[in-house]
DNA sequence: ATCCAAACTGCACGTTTGTGCAAAGAGCTT
DNA sequence: AAGCTCTTTGCACAAACGTGCAGTTTGGAT
C-alpha cells in the first residue's frame, strides 16, 4: 500500500526529527516494527521529504571561508576531506557534498543549467531525489565531438539531474565546437535551437565545473578530441588559462577575442553572468588557475570546493588545518 | 579555544550529515575521541547549525492535510502525536515541532511579531537558536491586566525568540486592554507607542495562538482577569468565538462592531492580514470553534496543529489515523 | 484457483551513538 | 605559584540504530 507508506515515512520523519522520538517509540505509533521505521526513516531522506542543510554562519566561518569570500565575492562552501584522499575520492565527497547543496536550492519551476565534464557526472551520481513542479533541466553546451555525438555521456548526466527533481530534460543535441562560425550562425537561428538558447537565458540555476589547461590530468575538453592541435595551438596563443561550459577565458577572467568562443556552444560569459544563482564545483588543486580566472570573471554566485584548493587558492599552499 | 571549537562543529556537521561518515571517522580527522564529535555535533543542532526541514509535497500527502489545506487556504503542518497523550503533552509535542517548523523560515532581517499565551509560553521553551542579523522581536498586543503589568510572563516569551534568533526584542508595555477606547486613542498618538506599531506595520512574519471562548479550560484571557463581568457579557452578546492577540472575532471573520476591540491592544485583523507570512499553531480540540473563526476571517497562512484537532477541523470526529 | 516474482516484514546480530562520571585543563583571584 | 571554580575530555557502558536473511504478503499472469 504505497499510499500510506508514503504517509507514513512522512509522520516518521516529523515524530523523528521534529519531536526526537526514538524509532521505538514510532514504531509502537504505527504499529510495526522499529526495522521498518528505520527503512521508512531512510526512504524519508532519500526521496527528500527530509531535507538537512548546513548553514554556515558568514561571518564567524572559519578563516579560509571568509577569506574567499572577501576575496572574489562568493559563497564558499569549503568541503572538508580526509587527508589521506585520493584525487578521485576526493571528487567523489566533493561531489556528494555538493549534490547535498544543490538540493536544498532546487524548487518548483526552477530552471536548472547543467554543463557536463568528469565533476558534473560525479555529482549527479551523488543527487538525491526532491520533488519539485514544473522543472526544466537543460543543458548548457553541446557534448558532440569528431568521434562521438556526445549523447550518452552527457544525457546521463543531464537524465540524472532530472530524475532527481522530477523535471523535464532539455538536450542540446549540436557538438561542443562547430568546426566553423558560419554554421553555428546559421544554427543559431534555427527554431528548435533558439528554444533551448531561450530556456537558458532564462535559467534560474546553473551548475557547472571548471576546466582549466594546466590541471594535472586535462579535463575532457582537452584531451578528449574535442579540439584539433591547431585549435590547441590557438589556446596557447591567447593565454587562456580555463574554460567554463567550453567557452574560454583568461587569467583575469576576459574573454574578447578568443576566437574559439565562437566556435563553441556554451553560453556567453557575459550571459551565464545574468543567472541569478551559479554554482560551481571544483575538486583537485590542480585546477587552480581555470578556477582563479572563472572567479576573476564573476562567473560564479556559489562555489563548492575541496579544502586543499581552497587553501591554494588563497595561497595557504602547506598549511594545516584551523584547528587545535 | 571556542573559535576552534566552532568551526570544528561545522566540520564535523558537514562530514556527519553531507557526506555520511561515521563519529569514528570524523573523531579521528579531528584528532579528537568519537565523544566529543557526538557532543559537536549536538551542538551543531542545537545552535542552529544543522537545519532539518520536513517539507511535505503538497499534493501527494495525506488526505487530512490537502481537505484543510483545500477549505482554508492555508499551508497546514499536522503533528502526529501519541494517543495516549494528555492535553499537556500534546501540547509541549505541537510546541516542539512548531518552534523547529518555524526555524527555517526566520532569516535576517526579519520583524517578527509574536503573540503571548500558553500556545506561545511553549513554542518559546522549544525554539532551537539559530544566528540571524538585525532581526527584530515585535511584541503583538499588551500583557498588562487589573492584577500584574503582564511583563514577566509576555516577556520571558519575547526573550526567548529574542535570545533563540539573536534579536533585538521590543516589548509593548501596555494593559491587554485599556479600560477606556479614549485611552488607547491617546496612547496611540505617542511616539514611543508608535515605534512599536510601525515595527508592527513592518512585520513579515507574525506567530500566534487562538483564544476560543468555549475552549475546555479557558485562555488566559477569558479567566486571567483581563476582562470583567460586565465585558464577558458583552462578548456573549455579540456571538464572539475567539481571538488572536486579543482581538475578537466571529464564527464568520467577522469582528466589526465588536467594542471590545476598541479597547484591545492587539493589531487589527485587517492589518494582520498584511503580513506576509502569519503562523497559528493550535493544540487541543476544544480550541476548534476559535480556530474556524480565525481561519474563515483568513489570518493564518500557516497551521501547525495537532491531529487529533485537525480531524475536527475537517469533521472527521472519530476517524482513526490514515494508516493500514 | 494456482503459481511466480517482487516487495515487504520482523528477527537477530553487529555497529554506531548518547551520556554519567571522574580526571584533566582553562581561566581567575589572591 | 597556589588555589579556586567552571569547562572540556575520554572512558565505559547502555541505549539506539542499520542490515542480511528468511519467512510472508501482494499483485499480477496463467
Amino acid at each position: 500500500m504505497t499510499r500510506s507508506r508514503h504517509s507514513d515515512a512522512l509522520r516518521a520523519a516529523q515524530m523523528y526529527y521534529l519531536q526526537d522520538l526514538t524509532m521505538d517509540a514510532i514504531a509502537r505509533e504505527l504499529r510495526t516494527s522499529r526495522s521498518t521505521v528505520s527503512r521508512l526513516l531512510s526512504a524519508a531522506r532519500e526521496t527528500g521529504l527530509v531535507q538537512i542543510q548546513i548553514r554556515n554562519p558568514l561571518d564567524t566561518g572559519p578563516e579560509l571561508e571568509s577569506m574567499i569570500r572577501r576575496e572574489y565575492n562568493v559563497d564558499v562552501h569549503v568541503v572538508p576531506v580526509l587527508e589521506s584522499l585520493n584525487e578521485a575520492e576526493t571528487l567523489d565527497r566533493v561531489a556528494l557534498q555538493a549534490a547535498r547543496t544543490i538540493g536544498p536550492l532546487v524548487d518548483s519551476n526552477a530552471i536548472l543549467g547543467v554543463a557536463w565534464g568528469s565533476t558534473l557526472s560525479a555529482v549527479s551520481r551523488h543527487l538525491t531525489r526532491k520533488i519539485t513542479h514544473d522543472t526544466v533541466v537543460v543543458q548548457l553546451n553541446g557534448a558532440g565531438n569528431m568521434h562521438t555525438t556526445g549523447i550518452t555521456y552527457a544525457s546521463d548526466i543531464m537524465r540524472r539531474f532530472g530524475s532527481a527533481y522530477g523535471a523535464r530534460v532539455e538536450q542540446f543535441p549540436v557538438p561542443a565546437f562547430f568546426d566553423h562560425a558560419a554554421t553555428k550562425a546559421a544554427m543559431w537561428q534555427e527554431r528548435s535551437v533558439q528554444r533551448i538558447l531561450d530556456l537558458q537565458a532564462r535559467m534560474s540555476i546553473a551548475i557547472f565545473g571548471v576546466g582549466s589547461v594546466e590541471a594535472d590530468y586535462p579535463s575532457h575538453v582537452y584531451a578528449g578530441g574535442y579540439l584539433d592541435e591547431n585549435d590547441l595551438r590557438m589556446l596557447a596563443h591567447s593565454d587562456v588559462v580555463g574554460d567554463v561550459a567550453t567557452v574560454f577565458f583568461r587569467r583575469d577572467g576576459s574573454s574578447d577575442g578568443i576566437v574559439l568562443n565562437e566556435r563553441s556552444t556554451g553560453p556567453a560569459l557575459s550571459q551565464l553572468r545574468q543567472v541569478r544563482r551559479r554554482i560551481c564545483v571544483v575538486s583537485g588543486a590542480s585546477k587552480i588557475n581555470g578556477l582563479r580566472g572563472a572567479l576573476t570573471a564573476g562567473l560564479a554566485t556559489d562555489l563548492i570546493l575541496d579544502e586543499a584548493t581552497a587553501r591554494r587558492l588563497v595561497g595557504f599552499e602547506g598549511v594545516a588545518p584551523a584547528n587545535g
